[in-house]
DNA sequence: TTTACTTAGTCACTTTTTTGTCACATTGAT
DNA sequence: ATCAATGTGACAAAAAAGTGACTAAGTAAA
């Protein structure tokens, strides 16, 4: 189970890992916004802490781009006690708890895997039918048969197979593979790399719903 | 949406169901466990709100009970501050959240919103009969089965499926679909995709209304 | 450094699907 | 029976997506 701890104090962080860390989880810290927002699109978590109070941005705009990315992943805010505003803040970002400062260890452990029992976790595996994508290897087998896919063709694969048996809007792809990164291409240039992951893995397996996106077969 | 509340101080009764049925809740007041198990079992409710500490059992076992009738309904426990062993075995019990007394009623309404979100995401489906529309991947099931739409006969028939059994004016579809863009089309236009719409998902289920409009069957 | 190879992005062109309109047929209220 | 409102099938224009080829930039090996 890996947890993203996303947290500014250095002294909260330190006690925060060593408890996940007892309990079990693999931990991986980002000290401010921006670094979480990359960690997170770069691996697939079970659960992020959520500071409310960072540097630069606040937790809320993280808990966003995040959501974007996947709403798969679940979320428990850190908030300071009696930030009330906070608390309704976050919960109507779909947050699946929140939890005051200063807390008990024992009760964020509760917590935790209450929420994680609720949601039920994620391997680092995703599958479709007979594709597999390897979260960890950052690979794509069809039938245990290695393919080989550039990393922009992985990371749109990804957000398909993530999103499996829904649409995803060709808007969405463009603006979290390209414009994410503050860079505008193309419209076309989408629409070529689908063609390109189609001719690896099958030209059935992506659905194209016109005017809209396309769809992963589930 | 209906809230079971079992609670035994009558004070706390009266406030919290005050607060519940300003946020347009309907209540329904156990005062001990005996009642809550002997209310619970006679209609449906959307949620529980249980307090820890019964006259006659603790909440724990109502808990049990309840989730033996039906693991659908979420519960949330109310729980004297710094119970934290309360709180923990709550969540072991499955509970949907706990909150600690006192409480801020805005925190209530919020996690009481955030549970209910968690659990009911059926939010953005309209049925109609044998038809599902699932606002989320813009997509129309007929009995489980998919029907492929275009942008615009989407467009069409989820506004139909939201006025079901109630007419639809010919020109408030006009003015929704085309004249909301600024382009005016041929009167006929709607016509012909009405019929478009019904060679989809059969001949009956939209009903014409000669002079007025269209009307979806409920 | 040069070379060979891969990747990213764009372009011009084709194919497919959607959209809107027309001419004509059918319907139903008065 | 009449006539306005709808229904129908066919058609053309427009929009959206697919395709193959090309350039530039990056990368790894020789």
């Amino acid at each position: 189970m890996r947890i993203l701890l996303v947290e500014d104090n250095s002294l909260t962080v330190g006690g925060l890992r060593f408890l996940l860390e007892h309990e079990g989880f693999e931990v991986v810290v980002a000290l401010n916004a921006a670094s979480a927002i990359e960690q997170f699109s770069e691996r697939l978590y079970d659960l992020v802490l959520l500071d409310v109070n960072l540097p630069d941005k606040d937790g809320y705009s993280v808990a966003n781009e995040i959501q974007k990315q996947t709403k798969d992943t679940p979320i428990i805010f850190l908030t300071a006690r009696d930030d009330e505003e906070s608390v309704i803040k976050g919960f109507d970002l779909n947050a699946d708890d929140y939890i005051t400062k200063p807390f008990r260890n024992r009760e964020l452990i509760s917590r935790i895997n209450a929420v994680l029992r609720r949601r039920g976790s994620k391997a680092d595996q995703i599958k479709c039918g007979e594709l597999t994508l390897n979260e960890k290897t950052s690979t794509v087998q069809m039938s245990d048969k290695n393919i080989a896919l550039s990393a922009l063709e992985y990371k749109i694969l990804r957000l398909l197979m993530l999103n499996s048996g829904n649409i995803v809007k060709r808007e969405r792809l463009l603006d979290e593979i390209w414009d994410f990164a503050g860079n505008i291409v193309n419209d076309n240039t989408l629409t070529v790399y689908i063609k390109r992951i189609r001719e690896k893995i099958g030209d059935t397996k992506i659905q194209t719903i016109k005017g809209i996106g396309y769809k992963m077969e589930s």
